[in-house]
This record gives structure tokens, C-alpha cells and sequence, in this order.
RNA sequence: GGGGCUGUAGCUCAGCCGGAUAGAGCGACGGUUUCCUAAACCGUAGGUCGUGGGUUCGAGUCCCGCCAGCCCCGCCA
């Protein structure tokens, strides 16, 4: 109901104005014009919306708060746009204005959605008001596992909730780059393949010839010599210098290792439904001289120690000298902080020589705020972000296990996301045959195997994305797979509920013609469903998904206590079709709501 | 030492631009099924919002101090 909310707020503003014309003129020359302050109504009772403007307005004015709100009120009612949308004002506490719709307003605003496939919610305007670079690609950068290891389970959270963020900034009418910067090069190669030169020769020239979980494991030793052996070490180094000047027997062993990775990864993507795009970090090799030619030419790099930096503005370290971004190597080579400055130079240069961004977004662990907040500086310093584009870090918490520390497996290895995906899996499988059994149904494997996936999946995805993401993040397959509460299993079963009806007669495509509500289960839940388009517009602003969940949990608490409480199939018409309306509204919603945050939904479970 | 994040019910967490008596869920306790899937619904109990100040008509929310936990701080990402 943005648009209504638009409306009323115009109208709000105009009845303050005549109501105070003086106070008006005064707040415009202060800079602070007059604000109705409205916002949805903070509890049910107090109706739609609550305008709260006329409480600050107390002490300037001299009056208190209830006469001015009533002065207010007497403004708005004289004006008939108002009359139309709403019903008489009632002032409340010690001056709330509360506002309360008309009944056929919220019918028509339903009618509209039950005729529209994006339910309400706006599309980003094509053309832009020429400012900043509207139209123009969202750059999304999350999961980034490494090449030569497996993902696991600190690659979770960036891979859901980047996925999530992307699908509602796509729905929004957003072109996204869905990028995946894979660490697919550095001193990390430089030790796997000088190890595996010694130990596998094999793998490094044929491929498959061991199979990941080895290479794991050689990765392992080779990070276990590096740390020990000096010899070893500038064997690696070496490595890595012949990696970075193309030689073709590094080059050729390099590959493989990308595709074996490559393909474990894509079998994980594959399970959860999410599309990315791989530009790992070696895409920016060719451009990380021109970043440092760059930084020099604009007087930013000063080599200290040997160390290509670039001296922090507003951050000092232990002896409070500024703290350097290290862009360069002692020994000429270039690190992390290269690269990901060669990034974001990359994505907002123009296309062809780049990706044209106009906004770009890195959802990485909150541990990486400091760098990034460095990355960002110095890149806005060289003049590499463009007036009107923004850059944001989209920072996470950690996954912690029962004892509130970072997950770990039994026997203390970190956990695989692919053995982590499985035993959700598993489990919802369990908990399914034993629902099963209880209910003495019958179902055909593939249906069993088709709910748990899909079950299993969903908690595991909807677990994380419901927590607010700042936060740290409690891991229990218990909780998350927990049939009744704030989970994944609870949403699905309401959509479940609604294929019921279906099945058993209710028309879905029919009635969105005359509809007719009497019942305030109806009511709570037609306000439920037109608060979709303002929930989509907070989560793209806040990149938030928590508040997507939040909603649709609450929408599946009203719905199922409308679908408890009020018949559907056996009333009579015109409620039969009405609420069968809502009950496809609802439906609708939740499945457009659970898809932004990458979980499909069953018709049985 | 510097910086960041966190601290809300027994547990897990919401809390939007500062607004009405601080909300859910789980767990606990009590109820509901000739009826669209009870994987549900209804009810009860449960709070010094870490702590001390400040700002103001109004603070869980903003500012300052303190306490506790986690994370980052020169050539790993």
C-alpha cells in the first residue's frame, strides 16, 4: 500500500499546512519542513496508520498536542481525497492521529493484486531522473569459496543471503551481476602445486587424478610445510611468481585444479537453486599493476618498509600513526587488498572496459569490515567510485554451534556444506516417515524424496535468512526443521493448506468481481496481505531478508488463523468466492515471498 | 593500546525515522478435532531492555562513560 501511503502523507502534509500556516513558513525557512510523521499503526486496534506529527509540534506552538492533532484532523476532513481514502480520524493518547481506511479501498487494493502477477509491488523506474546511473547493473559479490578446497560452512550465509539479496533486487527490475569471486590464485596455489609437484605429479597434469577430498587434504600439508619449512616456502613463492608470469606447465595445473573445484562447487549451487556467475580473483591480474600505477600517479603510495601503502585517513593503529593498505609485497608481489581495489575499479569503469555498475554489494563476514571500510576508502581517494554509485559491505555473523561457538564437526574439523546440506536432508526424511507412520499414510518414495529435499533445503536456507544477519547466527538442525514456530516447515505448510482447498473444489482462477468480507479474521488478513510492496521496498533498502521472513511468518500466522476459524468451501456465496480470493492471495504471496528468498513450495507434504 | 560488532523473557530471536501498556517463537502450564492436512488454533505464566549518566514532550532505539563476550588491527583472504 505504498501508494496509499503516498496519498495520505500529501495529505497529511496539506492539512498541517492550513491548519499552521505559520509554523509552516517558519519550519521551511529553518530547512526542517513540517513532518506528518506517519507510520503504519504500531497495533491493529489503533487502525492503519498512525500520524504522529502533531506531538513535536507541542512546545513550538504552545498548544498542547490534542489540539493541535485536532486542528489537524478538522483540515483533513475538509478535504475529500481524504474522505475517500479513509474514515473519520481519531485522535489517541496524547496526540496520535490514527487512521483507519475504508473498507472498499482495501477491497479495491485487493481486486487490483488478485489481477496482478507482480502482486502490487512496483518495478524500479527504466528511465532514471539523471542522477547518479540509474539502470544501471547491481553488482552482487557473495560466496567465494576457494578453489582447492570445498565449500563448507563459512561459505553458508554469504551464499544464501547474497542469493536472497540478488533475487529481490532482480525482482525489483534491477539488472544484478551475480558474481562470484573465487580465490582462485595467490600464494595459496603457489604451496598446493609445489607440494603436489612432489607428492602427485599426476594430478597436476591429468585431470581427476586425485579427487577433491585428496586435494583437501594436500592443501592441508602444503599450508603445514609452508608454515614450517623456509625452503619450501621460496619454492612456493617461486611458484607463484611462474603462475603469475604464464608459465604453461603452472598455467596447465592450474586449470584442472579450477575445474575440478569448479564442478564440486556447481553440484552445491545446483542443490539450492542459485546462479552465479564465476570471476575469480585471477580475472583481475592483468589490471593489479595499473591499480598500483594508479595509486602512485595520484600521489596516494608511499612505500614504506619495502611495502607498496596507501596511509589510512581516520584509522590509526597501536602507536597512533595512520594504518597502510598494503597494495604491494615487499617482494613485488601483490595480495588481497590489490585485487579487490582492481575489483571495484573494474565494475564501475564503463563498459567495455568494465561493468558500468551503479551500485555494488559485498556480502562477506563481518570480520572483513575493517578491510573493506579500507578497500572503500582508498578506492574513493583514487577516484575509482563515480558521483551517484554506492559501494556497500553487507556484513554477517559468524555460525556458531549449540555452545555458542564457531561450528565445528564432533571431532573439531569444520563442516562440510555438502555433509551439512545432506543431513538436513536426512532428517527432514526422518521426521517425514515418521509423520507418516503415525498418520498411517502411504506415500511413493519419490514423494517422500521430493518433500524432505525440498523441506530439509528450505530450513536450512530460511534458518539463516530469518535471523537478522549482523547478528551471530546459532546453528540447530532442531530448531530449523521444528514443525511449528518461525521456520521454513511452518510457511510451506500453509501454502500446503491452500493447495487443500484447491483439491477439494475451490476454484482458484474464478471470483475477484464481487468481493465481500464481514469476518475481522478477513480483515487481518487483507491488511497482512497489502503490506507486501513495503516490505520488498525495506529489504532492498536495508538488505535485510530477516524482514521479508518476518513477514511471511506473521502472514502465515494470520492465514492459518483465518483458515481455522472461518470456512471457505462451505460458506455461502459471496464470501465462498471472497475468501477463496484471499485464500489465492495468500497463496500467491507466500510463494512470491518464499521465491525472493530462493525456497520453492510443495502442493502436499 | 586502537577500531568494529554484540548484550532485550529460562532458551533462540524481532523491534523500521525516537512514539501509546517492550513483541514473537520455542520450552512450561491449561484448553480445542462428526468440519478445507491438528505440521494447526485458543488461553495462562514469564522483563530493572548489561550498567551509570545525558539529550527531550517522549529513549530498548540517539550521545558520553563503564562492564562483559566475540572479531579485526603490516605484507593470508
Amino acid at each position: 500500500m505504498l501508494s496509499v501511503l503516498d496519498a495520505l502523507n500529501g495529505q497529511l502534509q496539506a492539512a498541517m499546512e492550513r491548519a499552521f500556516p505559520e509554523a509552516t513558513a517558519e519550519a521551511r525557512q529553518s530547512g526542517v519542513p513540517l513532518d506528518p510523521q506517519l507510520a503504519p499503526a504500531s497495533k491493529p486496534e489503533f487502525g492503519d496508520f498512525q500520524a504522529n506529527g502533531a506531538l513535536p509540534l507541542a512546545k513550538p506552538l504552545g498548544q498542547p498536542p490534542r489540539q493541535i492533532a485536532q486542528a489537524i484532523v478538522v483540515q483533513l476532513k475538509a478535504d475529500p481525497s481524504f474522505a475517500e481514502l479513509c474514515l473519520d480520524p481519531v485522535i489517541a493518547g496524547p496526540g496520535f492521529i490514527n487512521l483507519t481506511l475504508r473498507p472498499e479501498r482495501l477491497c479495491a487494493e485487493v481486486a487490483a493484486r488478485l489481477g496482478d502477477p507482480r502482486l502490487g509491488v512496483p518495478r524500479v523506474a527504466e528511465a532514471g531522473t539523471g542522477a547518479g546511473r540509474d539502470g544501471a547493473p547491481v553488482v552482487v559479490d557473495f560466496s567465494s569459496p576457494n578453489i582447492a578446497k570445498e565449500m563448507h560452512v563459512g561459505h553458508l550465509r554469504s551464499t544464501i543471503i547474497g542469493d536472497c539479496l540478488a533475487r529481490v533486487l532482480e525482482f525489483r527490475g534491477h539488472p544484478v551481476l551475480r558474481l562470484n569471486h573465487v580465490g582462485d590464485w595467490g600464494t595459496q596455489f603457489g604451496m598446493l602445486i609445489t607440494h603436489l609437484k612432489q607428492v602427485a605429479p599426476e594430478a597436476l597434469d591429468t585431470a581427476d587424478a586425485v579427487d577433491l577430498g585428496d586435494l583437501v587434504a594436500f592443501y592441508r600439508q602444503a599450508k603445514a610445510r609452508f608454515d614450517a619449512d623456509e625452503a619450501f616456502q621460496a619454492a612456493s613463492r617461486e611458484e607463484v611468481v611462474k603462475l603469475q608470469g604464464g608459465d604453461p606447465v603452472s598455467l596447465k595445473a592450474w586449470r584442472l585444479l579450477c575445474d575440478q573445484s569448479r564442478r564440486e562447487f556447481q553440484t552445491i549451487y545446483g542443490r539450492l537453486d542459485i546462479a552465479l556467475s564465476e570471476r575469480g580473483e585471477s580475472f583481475y591480474n592483468p589490471h593489479l599493476q595499473a591499480v598500483v600505477n594508479d595509486l602512485r600517479a595520484a600521489g596516494l603510495l608511499v612505500v614504506d618498509d619495502g611495502a607498496g601503502c596507501v596511509f589510512l585517513e581516520g584509522v590509526s593503529g597501536k602507536d597512533g600513526k595512520p594504518l597502510p593498505l598494503i597494495v604491494q609485497k615487499r617482494d613485488g608481489g601483490f595480495n588481497y587488498a590489490t585485487t579487490d581495489l582492481a575489483a571495484i575499479r573494474y565494475r564501475f569503469a564503463p563498459a567495455p572496459e568494465g561493468d558500468g555498475a551503479g551500485r555494488v554489494i559485498y556480502v562477506t563476514d563481518a570480520g572483513q569490515a575493517s578491510h573493506f571500510a579500507g578497500v572503500f576508502q582508498v578506492a574513493r581517494r583514487a577516484g575509482w567510485i563515480p558521483e551517484g554509485t554506492s559501494v556497500n559491505h553487507v556484513p554477517f555473523g559468524l555460525v556458531q554451534g549449540d555452545d555458542g561457538k564457531k561450528l565445528k564437526t564432533r571431532s573439531g574439523d569444520t563442516v562440510r556444506l555438502r555433509d551439512l546440506l545432506d543431513e538436513a536432508v536426512e532428517r527432514a526424511e526422518a521426521d517425514l516417515r515418521r509423520r507418516l507412520a503415525d498418520e498411517e499414510r502411504t506415500e511413493g518414495d519419490a514423494f517422500i524424496q521430493q518433500v524432505a529435499t525440498t523441506v530439509g533445503l528450505a530450513a536450512v536456507k530460511y534458518a539463516d535468512l530469518s535471523t537478522n544477519r549482523i547478528t551471530n547466527y546459532q546453528f540447530s538442525f532442531d530448531r530449523m526443521l521444528a514443525l511449528s514456530g518461525n521456520t521454513a516447515p511452518y510457511l510451506l505448510y500453509a501454502v500446503v493448506r491452500i493447495a487443500g482447498i484447491a483439491r477439494r473444489g475451490g476454484d482458484m482462477a474464478a471470483a475477484s468481481g464481487d468481493l465481500q468480507f464481514s469476518e475481522p479474521q478477513e480483515w487481518a488478513l487483507i491488511r497482512e496481505l497489502l503490506k507486501l510492496d513495503a516490505v520488498i521496498a525495506e529489504v532492498e533498502e536495508e538488505l535485510l531478508p530477516n524482514r521479508l521472513c518476518s513477514y511471511l511468518f506473521e502472514l502465515s500466522q494470520v492465514f492459518n488463523r483465518f483458515y481455522d476459524q472461518v470456512p471457505v468451501l462451505k460458506a455461502n456465496e459471496p464470501a465462498r468466492s471472497s475468501r477463496l480470493a484471499l485464500c489465492r492471495l495468500t497463496a500467491d504471496t507466500l510463494k512470491l515471498g518464499l521465491g525472493l528468498l530462493g525456497i520453492p513450495t510443495l502442493e502436499r507434504m
